[in-house]
DNA sequence: CCAAAAGTGTTGACAATACACCCATGA
DNA sequence: TCATGGGTGTATTGTCAACACTTTTGG
C-alpha cells in the first residue's frame, strides 16, 4: 500500500467471485453446479460465479450472481448465509488470463424444487452430491474441498447448522445436518441436550409440531436463535482426538 | 465464471496484499506498521503491503512484501506462519481507484532487534501495541481488528500459539502468548497439563533448560510439535459461555 | 399390537478447576 | 533466606457419552 499509484505500475487483473452453494438433501451434501457453455472447459461442470462489477463489493457481486444463477427471490438471497471462504490467485488458474477469484460459501435449506434452473435453462444448473462432483473446471475442485472442510469445522463451534434448515425445523432435522456434513452418527438424546443447553442456539415455536417421517411421534418445531457462537463447541466424535 | 471473456467486459482492478504482522512483546500484542510517505493518508500509519506482480500468487506477494518491509532473512520469511485472512473489496476503500486487497495475518516471534527497519529507514517501520494502533490509513483498522479476532479464536482450537514463540521456548512463554492475546490469566498447572496432554502440540528438547526471568528455576525447553489442530480445544475462560 | 420416531432419566468415566505444595535459582 | 518462577499432587466439581426407558403417532 506504500507503492506509487501509477496506473501502469500494476497489472490489471480480472477479479471474479465463485460460489460454493451447499445444501443438505436426502442425507447427502449437495453443491450447485453450472454446466459451462464455452471454452475452456466447455461442457464441464463448474461453480457458479462471475465478474465483480465496477461499483460492487465482492459480497454484493456474490449475492447478485447467486440470484441470477438460482432464480431465487431477491429477499431470500438477501437473507441466506453467505460467507467469504478464501481468495484464489494462482497465476495460471485460468488458462487465458490473470483472474483472481474471491470464493464464497453459501448455505441454503433444501429448496422445494430442483431449483437452480436459472431462467428455465433446465440443463444448465444442477444440485450434485458433493462426492459425485468430479472433473470440475479450473481449480473449482479445490474451492469445493475447502468449502466442505470449512463448513465441517464451523458446525463445531458456531450455530451455522440452522442455515441448512427451513425457517422452522425439528431437532431431528438439525441433527441430520450434522450427521450428513460430518458423515458420522450422533446420539440423539445427547445431541438434543447439547443444543437445548446452548442459550440462543434454537428457540421453541410454541405449540407447533410436525410429523416428520409419516410415522412416529410429532416433533416440536424450533427456530434459529440469536446466538452465533457455540460455547462450548460441539465436537465431532472419534475424529482424531485420541489422547 | 460463465461470462464471456472479452478483455473489455471486466473493469481492471488493482489487486494488492495487506499484512497484519503480529507479535507478542513485553506482555502486549504488537503489530508492524509503516508510516506512509505520500497521499492519501500521508504521515499516517498503515499495514505493510503492496501490489501483486503479474506472475505472483497473493501468498507469494505477501512473503515478498514482508521480506522487503522487515528486512528479515528470506529463509525466515519462508518459514513463518502466514495465513490468508480475508479479501477487502469495498468499492471506495481507496479514494483514488478500485483496489481489491487480499489481507494476510503473519505471526512472528518477538524479534531480537526493533526489527522492521526495512533498509535502515529507521522511522518508517515500527512495532506498535495493537491498542495504540489508531488512526490507520484506509480500512486497515478493520483488517487489524479482524486479524486480532481470528488469532484469538485460532489459539483455542489450533496449535498456532507456537508461531509466536522462538524455535525453542518454555511453557511459561507459551502461556504468556495465550494470556497476552486473550487478555486473561490462566492457571499455570492446568495450562501445563493441557498442553502436555495434547499429543504433538509441543516436544520436549532433551536436557535443555533456560533461565527466563533471571531468577527462579530454569524452565524446560520445548519445540513445536507436528500437530496443528487442538482436540479438544483450549477455551478461554469466562468468555460468554455461561450456561 | 408393532414399528418408528420423539423425548426423558440415569449412571459411570473422565476432564477441568482450584489450590496447596515442593523445587531450583539469583540476589 | 527470601523472592521468583518452574513443576507436581489432589480433591472437588462438572460434563459428556452410553444406554435403558417412556411417549405418541401410523399401519
Amino acid at each position: 500500500m506504500n507503492a506509487v499509484y501509477d496506473p501502469h505500475a500494476f497489472a490489471p487483473f480480472a477479479v471474479t467471485v465463485d460460489l460454493a452453494v451447499l445444501t443438505v438433501r436426502g442425507g447427502a451434501l449437495h453443491v450447485l453446479l453450472i454446466r459451462r457453455g464455452q471454452e475452456p472447459y466447455a461442457g464441464a461442470w463448474a461453480l457458479p460465479g462471475g465478474f465483480i462489477l465496477p461499483r460492487e463489493s465482492a459480497e454484493t457481486a456474490a449475492r447478485r450472481e447467486l440470484a441470477e444463477e438460482t432464480g431465487l427471490a431477491p429477499e431470500l438471497v438477501e437473507a441466506l448465509h453467505l460467507e467469504q471462504l478464501r481468495t484464489y490467485s494462482e497465476p495460471d488458474r485460468d488458462p487465458r488470463m490473470r483472474v483472481v477469484s474471491v470464493a464464497f460459501t453459501a448455505l441454503v435449506p433444501d429448496l422445494p424444487e430442483p431449483a437452480a434452473t436459472g431462467g428455465g435453462d433446465a440443463d444448465r444448473a444442477r444440485w450434485v452430491p458433493v462426492d459425485e462432483a468430479v472433473g470440475l473446471a479450473f481449480d473449482h475442485a479445490v474451492i469445493l474441498a475447502d468449502a466442505r472442510s470449512r463448513v465441517g469445522s464451523k458446525l463445531e463451534y458456531t450455530c451455522l447448522a440452522t442455515a441448512f434448515c427451513p425457517p422452522e425445523f425439528t431437532l431431528g432435522e438439525l441433527q441430520a445436518v450434522y450427521e450428513t456434513v460430518w458423515g458420522t452418527a450422533l446420539d440423539r438424546p445427547n445431541f438434543r441436550r447439547k443444543v437445548l443447553a446452548t442459550p440462543g442456539f434454537v428457540e421453541a415455536v410454541p405449540g407447533a409440531a410436525r410429523l416428520t417421517g409419516g410415522r412416529g411421534k410429532p416433533a416440536a418445531l424450533y427456530r434459529p436463535g440469536p446466538a452465533t457462537a457455540l460455547h462450548p463447541p460441539l465436537l465431532r466424535p472419534t475424529e482424531g482426538h485420541q489422547r
